[in-house]
DNA sequence: ATTCAATGTAACGCAAACTTACCATCATTA
DNA sequence: TAATGATGGTAAGTTTGCGTTACATTGAAT
C-alpha cells in the first residue's frame, strides 16, 4: 500500500453475522484461509481487491459496503 | 494474492478516459504514483482494496464496475 | 464440568502491491 | 526543429497480503 493510505473501516464481522456464516464458512466460500478472514475482521490487514470482491459477492453486497475510506 | 485467485478483468482505462482524466491526474486524485495507475491499466497488477476504493470514488463508480472476477 | 465449535494469536515465508527514478516513444504545438 | 505532454518499459527496493502450522481462549449447550 502507498505511504499515505489510511486504514479502512470495515463491517465484515457485522455483515458476516447478518448472513449467518462462521469465519470458516465464509473462508470456504471465498476460497481463502480462515486466518485471512479472521485477520481482516480484526483489522490486522486489508484484503486484496480480489479477495474483497469475492467476499462481497459471497455476502451479496458491494466492496463499498464492506470497507469504507476514512 | 492468494494462490487460487485469478486475475481480474479491468475497465480502468476506459472509465478514466470517459472521465477525461490523464493517468497523472487520476494518480493525484487517488494519492498514488502514476506508475501504479499505469501498471493497473496494463494488467501488471491488481490494486489493493484501498487504492481500488479511491479510484472508484474519484471516477464516481463502484469497485465492481472497475474490476470483475473472471 | 466437560466437550466442542468458533474465534483469536503468533512466527515464518513467499508473492504481490507500490514506490522512485530514469529512459523511450509518439503526438501535438510553438 | 525543438519542446512539451501523455503514455509505456524496466528495474531495484520496501511494505503488506496471505498462507501455513500450531496452539490458546472463549462461549454455548447440552
Amino acid at each position: 500500500m502507498g505511504k499515505n493510505h489510511k486504514k479502512l473501516l470495515n463491517n465484515l464481522e457485522e455483515l458476516r453475522r447478518s448472513a449467518n456464516l462462521t469465519q470458516q464458512e465464509l473462508s470456504e466460500s471465498a476460497e481463502v484461509s480462515r486466518k485471512s478472514i479472521n485477520a481482516i475482521e480484526n483489522g490486522i490487514y486489508v484484503p486484496s481487491t480480489v479477495l474483497a470482491l469475492k467476499i462481497a459477492k459471497t455476502l451479496g453486497c458491494k466492496v463499498e459496503d464492506l470497507f469504507k475510506l476514512p
